[in-house]
DNA sequence: CCAGGTCCGTGACCTACGTCACTAACCTGC
DNA sequence: GCAGGTTAGTGACGTAGGTCACGGACCTGG
């Protein structure tokens, strides 16, 4: 059982009705993980969905090598694990703990239940798929047309977001995951926007002092 | 206006009442292309999905240099460019007659009204969206941990479908496309297969000789 | 029947990137 | 304090795969 404000301001439920939110909250319960903790592998069985209250998960693909292909960074407010819910198929991906974080549980049954009861609420569901597809379509372009480089260089934009100084929320090793290379690759790319002047470096974090050029690079 | 049979069979509308597949059908438009023709680019506004009656449609985005990563593959049946209806956003990808081909063009405002009507129709829809989340994470897993030959193998075991027997519905260039490499690594990726007796051509098609082996080559 | 296109096949390069190997800077917990 | 673990940085080296440059097999349409 989890407060019902926290889930009300998740996109997904954002136009649930208020009686539906309490029924979801009152399925869902809250679980505290520590940094590496596995929320669920790939091909597990799936039935519950997750809302990250704290902390930061990665939703990775791992190769039986032990590699891993970070797919997505999810944070407080951002919800996944739902595809299950929509095709009855297990999970696609891995979810695991970047740090100590805590997320909200939410059985499938209870959601089902209220999307049953009134189905326009899928329209912002359709709209969450959408997202995420256009979202893989584009990593799929970048990992095609784009060098270790372009896309170091673009998930570092990504990761900076509105503001050009930033510190990252992942190791090197984990950023090379999202980048899709190796992590000493990176490194040597992260390396070149110092040397070129197009970012800078002090006591772990980093600014962004060209942005046009380095988006020019990530393009 | 096109015929309500054809689009009943459709996944999507496969639940849509009588009168809502007559009223899409209505609004339909069916449309002839010569191979190469563009459905439509990039970047474009979206206002119609298309539904494939006879030919081949590649789904592709497309690199300033002109290099092309084909996303999917769409054959009768199959329908596409769906996603704007969803999210208001532009195409995603281009779409391209691989060969001499006919499609419906469904204007959105048509469907939307039946999915308003009858909100619960979009249970398929999130299902639709789904699978297709699912193609491309594994696609992009792919990219990853595979390399050329390995891609290869696998969408050569895809376009092949049951049957040992079958023909390249798409050229190498094509092809290589689709694999996301070179079209000649991809000629050499099957030359090996072929040397390696997994594989046998005889005038323009194709015979698997060794399954299994091509399956694990694949994984 | 030839001229010009598109497609397939294959070798000779070159380079981006992965792997390995090592050092240095940390951060813990004894 | 030091021992052991994790992270970051960087060079040396090998290789998968891209690019280039062919030739040959077709298929058109004049």
């Amino acid at each position: 059982m989890v407060r019902s404000d926290v889930l009300a301001e998740v996109q997904l439920f954002a136009d649930f009705p208020a009686e539906g939110v309490a029924e979801v909250a009152a399925a869902a319960v809250e679980r505290q993980l520590e940094r590496n903790d596995v929320l669920f592998n790939e091909q597990d069985e799936a039935h519950e969905l997750f809302v990250v209250l704290d902390g930061r998960i990665a939703i990775a693909n791992v190769a039986l090598d032990g590699r891993e292909s970070v797919v997505a960074l999810m944070e407080p407010g951002d919800l996944f694990g739902e595809m299950g819910l929509f095709d009855g198929n297990g999970r696609s991906a891995a979810a695991r703990a970047l740090e100590p974080s805590s997320v909200v549980a939410v059985p499938y049954g209870a959601v089902r239940a209220v999307f049953e009861r009134n189905p326009a609420l899928l329209w912002p569901v359709v709209a969450l798929l959408a997202s995420r597809i256009r979202v893989t379509d584009e990593a799929l372009a970048d990992a095609m047309f784009l060098d270790v480089t372009g896309r170091t260089a673009k998930r570092l934009l990504d990761l900076a977001g509105e503001s050009d100084e930033f510190e990252l929320p992942v190791t090197q090793e984990e950023l090379a995951g999202m980048v899709g290379a190796s992590r000493e690759r990176v490194n040597k790319a992260i390396s070149s926007f110092l040397r070129l002047g197009w970012l800078e470096q002090e006591d772990g974090r980093y600014r962004i002092t060209n942005r046009q050029q380095m988006e020019i690079r990530a393009s």
